[in-house]
RNA sequence: GGGCGAUUAGCUCAGCUGGCUAGAGCGCCUGCUUUACACGCAGGAGGUCACAGGUUCAAGUCCUGUAUCGCCCACCA
C-alpha cells in the first residue's frame, strides 16, 4: 500500500520524478524494428532551433504542439520518433558572436584567422546547444535524445556534401551574378532580413541627358531627356535610359542614343514596361515624380539589374567595396571613356561624389529640378549606413531546370497553368501539393506555398561568411586553347568530345590530376571567362574519406583553391528530414522513419524552409519528407505586437516553468491553439520569490489552476481507493451516476481522439476540461462522497472512480505529461489492478507515457443515464438558485417538492437522494398533482416542472422573478410563433427544423402558462 | 503594390457543412472555512456578433462593398 499524494502540488518535484522514469527507460528512443517492418511508425522532425539564443515562448508553443502529437501516437502504439536537434543559423550566429567579441574584446572578425574565429563560434554553439536541449527537456519534449543532431555535425555535413555533389553533377548548381546587400562600412554582405528600412528625407534630382541627335516631336525640338533619381552618383554606371513603350514620346525616342554626361558614354533609349508613366495627379507617388525616363544602372540597382538582363545591357560597376568611386571593380569601358571630369571623382566616397555630380550638372545647366522626397532606404542593422546593392559572383541552384533523369519517376512537361516543369526542383515541391500528398493545416497556407513555387527564381546559395558549410568546390582559372572559339559552351565542348566525362580529354596543360580526381568520384565543370581563360570547378562528394584528402592535397598542390564561401543556412535545413537519419547511407532509420508524418512550424518559414525540404526530400530521397504541414499561430503580446527582446515584451518559458510549472505552461499554450494566425497574450510583470522581476501572462494561471484542480481531485480519489478490488465489481450494481460518468467518459474519449487526429488542440483540451472539471469534479465526485462511506456501495464506486481517473490521466497525458505521470505512478501503487470486469478493461502499464490510449468504450455510452442526470442537475440548479436568490443560508436544510408530468416525476423521485445531496435538501418529493404549499418559493424549469422550496416565500422577490421570466417567455414565444406562421418556413425549411420549432413552442407555452398561473396566484394572495 | 487573415461580453477567445434561446476562461458582483482544491465551491450581471448592402423561409455563419488592425511576399527611380 503506497503513500498518498502530497497535500500540495509541487510541479518541480513531479517534473523531476517523471523525467527520471522516462529517461531511465529510454521510452523516447525507438528502435527500427529488428525484422525490418510491420509496426506502424509516426515521425516528426523538430524544426531545429537556432543556436543563437535560448528558446522563447514561440519555441515552447511549437515544441509543445509536436510533443502532444508524439505522445498521443506513442500511446496509440505507433513506433514514434521525434528527431531533435539544433541549427547552426549561419549569419545570425556569426553576427551575435561577432557582436559579443567586439563588445568584450574590441576585436573584429577580420582580426582572427578563419579557423580561430570559427572555433569561437563553435564554442558559442556548444554553450547554446546544451542550453537549448536542456530547455526542451524541461518543456517535457519526448524527443529521441540519443539521436540528437546539429546541422553542422559530421552526419549532417556528409549529407550536405552529398546533396551538393548530386546537384552539381546534375548541372543544377551554377555560378552567376547577383546584386547583394552590401554594407560598405563593415564590408560584408547582409541577408535581406538584416536590412533595416528607415524613412529618409531625401531628394529627387532631375538630370538632363543630352540626346546625341535632337529629335522633333510634334514640331518641338527635343535636345535632352530628363531622368529622375535619388542616387545621382550611380549615373556613372548607366548603360541605358528606359521608357515605357506606351509613352506617347516613345515612337520618336526609342532606339535613339543619349550621351551620358560627365562620362560621355553613348547609351541607348530602350523600352521597358517597368517604367512608370508620369502623372502629376496620380495616387502613385512614383507616377507623380516620374519623368517617364528611367536611368538604368544594372550594377547598382536590383530593378535595373532585371532590366539589364531583359535587354542584354552592359553592367558597369563604378564602386569599390568601401563605397567609393573606383575604376578598379568592373568599370569595363574605363579606358575608352576616361576623362578629366570622371577622374576627379575617383576615390570620392559615394556621398561626396553625389554632391560633386550634382554640382557638375548644375554648372552645366543640366540640373532641371530638385524636389524633396521622403523614402525608405535600406540601412545595415549593424553599421547603420545605407546599404549598397553590389554586384557579385554567387553560386545558384537552378530550380526550374528540368532534371532529365527524374523524368521517368516524376514525369515530364509543365505543371498545368504554370511554367514549372514537373521534374524541376520547383516542380518536385509543387506537384505533391497539387495531387494531395502534401497537406497544409490550416488549408489556407497551401496558397502561400503554391504561389511562391510558381514564381520561384533560382536560389542563391553562397554566403560570404565563415560560419557554415564551406562550399565543397575547388577551382582554378586556367588558360586553354581551342580552335573554334565561337563555340565556347560546355555543351559544344561535350559534343566535340573535348570534355566528355572529363576523364581523358582535358586540353589543359597539366590536367593529369583532374583525371585522378575524377577517378575518385569528383565531378568537374568548366566556365569560360573569355576566349583564353576557363575556370575549372572540381566538386568533391565527401570529405570524410582519407582518399579524398589526398585528392584535395593534389588539387591544392596544382593550384586549386577551395571556395571560401559557405552555403546558405537553408541549404542544410532543407536536408534536415533525412540528413538527421543518416542519408545518403541507406540506414535502418531512414528505411523505418522516412517519410515523416507531420511538420509543425510557424507560417514565416513556409517558403524559406518547408518548400525547400519538400524539394530536397523529393530530389534526394525520392519522396516528400512529411505529408502534413501544421502551421501554428505566432504569439503576440496583449497589444498585438510580436514578442521581442528590443520591446522587452518577451516571456521566458523557463520563468513560467518555474513560477507555474511546465504542465501549466503547456496547458495554456495548447488551450490557446485554434487555427487563428496569431494568439495574443497579455504581458504583465511579476516578482518571483527570489525577488527577480520577470514578464508573465495571467493566461498561465488557467493552466496552473487546472493542474492544481487535477492534483487535488486525484488526491481525493486516491484517498478513497485504498483496498480497491476489481473482483468486487459488478456491472449490475452500478448506479446512475456511474453509468452517466462512464457515458460522458466514452464520449470524451471519442471527441479527443478524433480532434487530435485532425491536429486540433484547443478543442480536445476543452472537451477534457469540461469532462474533468464540470462532470467529474463538480458532480461525480460530489455524489461519490457518501458512497465511499457506505461499505455496500463503496466497491462499485471505487472501481468506477479508479477507471475514470485512470482514463482521464491517459487522455490528459499528451497535454500535461508530468503531473499525469506523477499521479499515474501513485495510482499504480495504491490501486495496481483496475478495470471494470465485463464492461471495459484498463490495460496495465508501468508508466503512463507508454500506456495504451483509451479506445473501444462506445458500449459505455448511455443516453438514458445522461438524460436523467441532466434533469437532476437542472432540478438541483433550480433549488440552488432559489437558495441564493432568497438569501437562504447554505447550511439551511430545505424541504422541496416538485410538480411535473409522469415521466419527469419518476426520474426525480427515483433519484431524490442525488438531489438531496447536492442541493442541501432533507426531504424531496415529486408528483403529478402536488399543490404548492402556501409559504413555498417557486421556480419553473424549462420543461415547466414546478419546484417548490418550502418555508421560503418572499412575495416581492417571487413576483419580480416570475414577471421577468414571463416577459422573456413571451418574447421567445412570439419569435417562434412568427416563424411557424410563416408559410415559407413551414414549407421550405427542413422538416426536423420545423418539428423542433413546434416542440419549442409547446414547451414555451406550457412554461408560460405555469408562470402566469403562479403569478396571478401571487397577486391574488396579496 | 500582391496575397492571407482578424473584427463576437471589460479582456483573451470558441462558435466547423446557415437552424442561436450566441458559449468558455479570466475579470466583475453576491454568498460560502461544505472534512480534495479559496489556484476552490454555489449563484449572478454583462453581447444591435465592426459598419452598409445583398442572397435565403432563416445570417454571427454565405456573397459584395466600407472602415480599422495585423501578418507574409515584393518593392522603394
Amino acid at each position: 500500500m503506497g503513500e498518498q499524494l502530497s497535500k500540495v502540488y509541487e510541479s518541480k518535484t513531479i517534473e523531476q520524478q517523471a523525467n527520471e522514469i522516462w529517461s531511465a527507460n529510454l521510452y523516447f528512443h525507438p528502435e527500427p524494428p529488428a525484422d525490418g517492418k510491420d509496426k506502424k511508425t509516426y515521425t516528426i522532425v523538430i524544426p531545429p532551433p537556432n543556436v543563437t539564443a535560448p528558446l522563447h515562448l514561440g519555441h515552447a508553443l511549437n515544441n509543445t504542439l509536436q510533443d502532444v502529437l508524439i505522445r498521443f501516437r506513442r500511446m496509440q502504439n505507433y513506433n514514434t520518433l521525434w528527431m531533435p536537434g539544433t541549427d547552426h543559423a549561419g549569419i545570425a550566429t556569426q553576427t551575435v558572436v561577432e557582436k559579443r567579441i567586439l563588445s568584450e574584446e574590441g576585436k573584429r572578425r577580420t582580426d582572427f584567422e578563419r579557423q580561430e574565429f570559427v572555433g569561437r563560434v563553435q564554442a558559442w554553439k556548444d554553450e547554446y546547444e546544451a542550453r537549448i536541449i536542456d530547455q526542451l527537456k524541461a518543456m517535457g519534449c519526448s524527443c529521441d535524445w540519443e539521436r540528437t543532431r546539429f546541422t553542422m555535425d559530421e552526419v549532417c555535413a556528409k549529407a550536405v556534401r552529398a546533396a551538393f555533389f548530386k546537384l552539381f553533377k546534375d548541372g543544377l548548381i551554377y555560378r552567376g551574378k547577383r546584386l547583394v546587400n552590401w554594407d560598405p562600412a563593415t564590408q560584408t554582405v547582409l541577408a535581406d532580413d538584416e536590412v533595416e528600412h528607415e524613412l529618409v528625407q531625401g531628394h529627387f534630382w532631375y538630370l538632363r541627358y543630352p540626346l546625341v541627335e535632337p529629335v522633333n516631336i510634334g514640331g518641338e525640338q527635343i535636345e535632352c531627356v530628363t531622368v529622375a533619381t535619388t542616387r545621382p552618383e550611380t549615373m556613372l554606371g548607366d548603360t541605358a535610359v528606359a521608357m515605357n513603350p506606351a509613352d506617347k514620346r516613345a515612337e520618336y525616342l526609342l532606339g535613339k542614343k543619349v550621351r551620358l554626361p560627365i562620362v560621355g558614354r553613348i547609351i541607348p533609349i530602350i523600352a521597358d514596361e517597368h517604367v512608370v508613366l508620369p502623372d502629376a495627379d496620380s495616387d502613385d507617388e512614383k507616377a507623380r515624380f516620374s519623368t517617364g525616363f528611367l536611368k538604368v544602372t544594372p550594377a547598382h540597382d536590383p530593378d535595373d539589374w532585371e532590366i539589364g538582363l531583359r535587354h542584354g545591357l552592359e553592367v558597369i560597376n563604378v564602386l569599390a567595396p568601401d563605397g567609393s568611386i573606383s575604376d578598379k571593380y568592373g568599370w569595363t569601358d574605363w579606358n575608352e571613356i576616361r576623362n578629366e571630369d570622371v577622374e576627379n571623382l575617383i576615390g570620392m566616397d559615394r556621398f561626396e561624389a553625389r554632391e560633386a555630380i550634382i554640382e557638375w550638372f548644375r554648372m552645366q545647366d543640366l540640373l532641371e529640378d530638385v524636389r524633396e522626397y521622403a523614402h525608405e532606404v535600406g540601412h545595415s542593422y549593424r553599421s547603420h549606413v545605407p546599404i549598397e546593392p553590389y554586384l557579385s559572383d554567387q553560386w545558384y541552384i537552378a530550380v526550374k531546370k528540368p532534371i532529365e533523369h527524374l523524368g521517368k519517376k516524376f514525369g515530364e512537361g509543365l505543371i498545368e497553368g504554370t511554367d514549372v516543369a514537373v521534374n524541376s526542383l520547383a516542380g518536385l515541391a509543387l506537384k505533391p501539393l497539387l495531387d494531395g500528398r502534401l497537406r497544409f493545416i490550416p488549408e489556407r497556407y497551401a496558397k502561400t506555398y503554391q504561389t511562391w513555387l510558381e514564381n520561384l527564381r533560382d536560389w542563391p546559395i553562397s554566403r560570404q561568411l565563415w560560419w557554415g558549410h564551406q562550399i565543397p568546390i575547388w577551382s582554378q582559372t586556367l588558360p586553354f586553347e581551342m580552335e573554334d572559339s565561337s563555340a565556347l559552351s560546355i555543351d559544344k565542348l561535350v559534343d566535340a568530345g573535348m570534355v566528355g566525362d572529363l576523364t581523358d580529354k582535358i586540353m589543359i596543360t597539366g590536367g593529369e590530376y583532374l583525371k585522378e580526381s575524377i577517378k575518385q568520384g569528383c565531378w568537374v565543370r568548366m566556365r569560360f571567362l573569355d576566349e583564353q581563360m576557363v575556370v575549372i570547378y572540381v566538386c568533391i562528394p565527401t570529405l570524410a574519406l582519407d582518399v579524398k584528402k589526398e585528392v584535395i592535397k593534389e588539387l591544392e598542390t596544382a593550384g586549386f583553391v577551395r571556395d571560401t564561401d559557405v552555403l546558405d543556412t537553408w541549404f542544410s535545413s532543407a536536408l534536415w528530414p533525412f540528413s538527421t537519419m543518416g542519408w545518403p547511407e541507406d540506414t535502418p532509420e531512414l528505411k523505418t522513419f522516412y517519410p515523416g508524418n507531420v511538420l509543425c512550424t510557424a507560417r514565416d518559414i513556409i517558403t524559406l524552409w518547408v518548400s525547400r525540404m519538400v524539394m530536397m526530400g523529393q530530389y534526394c530521397v525520392g519522396n516528400v519528407p512529411f505529408s502534413n504541414v501544421y502551421i501554428h499561430a505566432m504569439i503576440q503580446d496583449g497589444e498585438g505586437r510580436r514578442m521581442s527582446k528590443s520591446l522587452g515584451n518577451g516571456i521566458d518559458p523557463l520563468v513560467i516553468i518555474e513560477s507555474h510549472g511546465t504542465d501549466a505552461m503547456r496547458f495554456t499554450l495548447t488551450s490557446m491553439t485554434t487555427d487563428t494566425q496569431d494568439i495574443r497574450m497579455p504581458v504583465v510583470s511579476m516578482t518571483l520569490p527570489d525577488g527577480r522581476v520577470e514578464n508573465t501572462s495571467p493566461k498561465f494561471d488557467i493552466g496552473r489552476n487546472f493542474c492544481n484542480k487535477l492534483w487535488n481531485a486525484s488526491r481525493f480519489a486516491l484517498m478513497n481507493l485504498e483496498g480497491l478490488d476489481p473482483a468486487e465489481f459488478d456491472p449490475g450494481k452500478m448506479d446512475i451516476t456511474d453509468r452517466w460518468i462512464l457515458s460522458r467518459l466514452a464520449k470524451t474519449v471519442s471527441e479527443v481522439t478524433e480532434s487530435l487526429a485532425q491536429f486540433k488542440y484547443s478543442e480536445p483540451l476543452s472537451s477534457l476540461y469540461r469532462f474533468f472539471w464540470n462532470d467529474f469534479c463538480d458532480w461525480y465526485l460530489e455524489w461519490a462522497k457518501p458512497r465511499m462511506q457506505n461499505e455496500r456501495k463503496k466497491p462499485i464506486a471505487q472501481n468506477v472512480l479508479a477507471f475514470v481517473l485512470d482514463h482521464t490521466l491517459r487522455l490528459l497525458h499528451p497535454f500535461v505529461p508530468f503531473i499525469t505521470e506523477g499521479i499515474f505512478q501513485k495510482l499504480n501503487e495504491i490501486a495496481p489492478m483496475r478495470g471494470l470486469k465485463g464492461v471495459a478493461e484498463s490495460k496495465e502499464a508501468k508508466a503512463l507515457v507508454i500506456a495504451q490510449w483509451p479506445e473501444g468504450l462506445e458500449s459505455l455510452m448511455d443516453e438514458d443515464a445522461e438524460k436523467q442526470i441532466m434533469l437532476i442537475q437542472a432540478a438541483i440548479r433550480t433549488i440552488r438558485d432559489i437558495r441564493s436568490n432568497r438569501n437562504l443560508p447554505p447550511n439551511k436544510i430545505l424541504v422541496v417538492s416538485a410538480k411535473s408530468q409522469q415521466e419527469t416525476v419518476e426520474i426525480l423521485n427515483g433519484n431524490a437522494e442525488l438531489i438531496q445531496q447536492l442541493a442541501g435538501v432533507k426531504e424531496f418529493e415529486a408528483g403529478t398533482a402536488l399543490v404548492k404549499p402556501a409559504n413555498a418559493a417557486i421556480s419553473i424549469m424549462d420543461d415547466a416542472t414546478e419546484v417548490y422550496v418550502h418555508d421560503a416565500v418572499d412575495l416581492r422577490a417571487e413576483r419580480a422573478k416570475l414577471k421577468k421570466q414571463k416577459e422573456q417567455l413571451e418574447k421567445a414565444k412570439k419569435v417562434v410563433e412568427a416563424k411557424l406562421a410563416n408559410e415559407n418556413f413551414v414549407t421550405k425549411a427542413k422538416p426536423e427544423v420545423v418539428a423542433q420549432a413546434g416542440d419549442r413552442l409547446t414547451e414555451l407555452s406550457e412554461q408560460l402558462n405555469t408562470v402566469e398561473k403562479h403569478l396571478s396566484e401571487l397577486y391574488n394572495s396579496g
